[in-house]
DNA sequence: CGTGTAAGTAAGTGACTACTTGCATTTTGG
DNA sequence: CCAAAATGCAAGTAGTCACTTACTTACACG
C-alpha cells in the first residue's frame, strides 16, 4: 500500500533522472529506502516495476478544461496552455527519457503518448468550436493549428533547460504562444465575426 | 583516416539507436567491422569516442540560407523551414538520445544545442528584416515568433514517429507551420504595408 | 630488406548488473 | 496474542561492462 507507492514514486524519480538502463535496482531501492530484494518480491522484475511506476505517475495528470462552448477564447485557451506547459515542465525529465527509448521500449512510449494525444483531441475540438461559434471566419486546419500551439509549448518545456536564451520569458511564454496562434486564426479580442451556427447542443439548450 | 571515419559513423549510428549506456564498445566495434581493441587504441575511452562521433556528425549540417533582404517571405521562409525539418527528421533519433542525457552528460548536450541556437538567431534576424522591409506593421516579439516556428517543427520531427495522427501531412507540414506564423505576423502574399526603412546596408547599395 | 605503424587475437581484470536462495526479523490483522 | 504476511540481511550466481596486457600479423615506406 503505502510502501508500494513510495517505491513507485522512487522508481519514477530515478527513471526520470537516469533512464531505463541507468535505473539500477540498487539505486531505486536506495532512493526508496528499502531493501533491493523488496523490489523483486513486490514487482517481479525491474521492467515490471518501471512499467507500473509510469502508470502510477499518469494518475496525477489534469489540465484546466476547455469549455465546449467558447466565450472568451484568449483567456480560456491561455488557461489551458498554462496548465499544459506547467505539466510538461514538471515532467520534462521523464518525457525526455521516455522519448529517447521509443526504439527499445515502444510499449512504454505508447503509454506516455496518451496524454498529449488526448490534449490534442481536446484542443482540436475547441478550435472547431471557435469556428462554429463565429470567432473564426478564415479557412484553417484545426490539426495544424493544434500541432503548432502544442508543439511550441512542448519545445519550450523540453528545450528551455538546454538553451534558455532562445525562448521568451518563462512565465509569459504560454500566453504569448496562445496569442500568436489566435492571431494566426484571425481571432481578436473575443469579438465574433458571424453569429454562432445552430448545433444539436445549442438547439437543445434553447428549447 | 578512412578507418577512423568509419568508426565514428558507426559510433554515431549506434548511439542514435541505443543512447550512451546502450552503446557498448562491443556493439560499436561490430557495427564498424573492427576489433573492439581498436576503439580504445584510437580514442582512449568510450566517452571520448562518442564525443568525437558527435562532433563528426556536426560537420554535415547545412540549411537553406535566409536572405539578408527578404523579397518573397513565404517562399523564402518555407524553404528554410523545409531544410530545417528535413535535418531534424534525419537526426531525430540522435536528438532524442542527446536530449535525454542532459542531466548525466551536459557537455554533449551543449554541443548539440549549437545548431538550433544558430538557427534561432538566423530566424530572428530574418523576422526583424521582414519588419524593416515593411512586410510587417504589427507589433511582435521576434524571439517568440521564432520559438513558435522552430518549436512546431521540432515537435513535429521528434513526435511524429510516436503519434503520427496529431500532425498534419508530413510533406506539407513545414509549409503549413510557416504559413500560420506569417499569418500571425500579418504577412500576406508578399505585399508590403510600408516602404522599406533605410538601413546602413540599403544606403550603401543606393549610393 | 628492415622498420615503424596500425590492426588483429587471446585472455583476463575488477566492477557492476538483475535476480535468487535461505533464514531471521518486523509488522499487521483477526 | 498469535499466525501470516511483509521486510531485512548475507551470500551468491551468471552475465555484461569498459578496459588492459602480451603477443602476432599486415602493410607502407625508404
Amino acid at each position: 500500500m503505502k510502501r508500494r507507492d513510495e517505491i513507485l514514486a522512487a522508481a519514477a524519480h530515478v527513471f526520470a533522472q537516469h533512464g531505463f538502463r541507468g535505473s539500477t535496482t540498487r539505486r531505486i531501492a536506495d532512493t526508496a529506502g528499502v531493501n533491493e530484494i523488496t523490489l523483486f518480491r513486490q514487482f517481479g522484475s525491474k521492467e515490471e516495476l518501471i512499467r507500473q511506476a509510469m502508470h502510477y505517475c499518469s494518475q496525477f495528470v489534469g489540465f484546466t478544461p476547455l469549455p465546449d462552448v467558447p466565450v472568451e477564447p484568449e483567456s480560456e485557451l491561455t488557461a489551458w496552455s498554462e496548465s499544459f506547459i506547467a505539466y510538461l515542465r514538471l515532467q520534462s525529465s521523464m518525457i525526455r527519457k521516455t522519448m529517447s527509448e521509443i526504439e527499445e521500449r515502444p510499449e512504454m512510449s505508447e503509454m506516455a503518448s496518451s496524454v498529449p494525444r488526448q490534449a490534442s483531441a481536446d484542443l482540436c475540438r475547441y478550435l472547431l468550436a471557435l469556428k462554429r461559434e463565429g470567432f473564426i471566419t478564415e479557412k484553417f486546419d484545426a490539426r495544424t493549428a493544434a500541432a503548432m500551439l502544442m508543439g511550441s509549448i512542448f519545445a519550450d518545456a523540453v528545450g528551455r533547460g538546454m538553451m534558455p536564451d532562445v525562448y521568451p520569458q518563462a512565465d509569459k511564454a504560454a500566453h504569448m504562444y496562445t496569442q500568436l496562434v489566435l492571431r494566426a486564426l484571425g481571432v481578436e479580442n473575443g469579438s465574433r465575426k458571424t453569429s454562432p451556427r445552430q448545433t444539436r447542443r445549442t438547439k437543445q439548450l434553447s428549447n
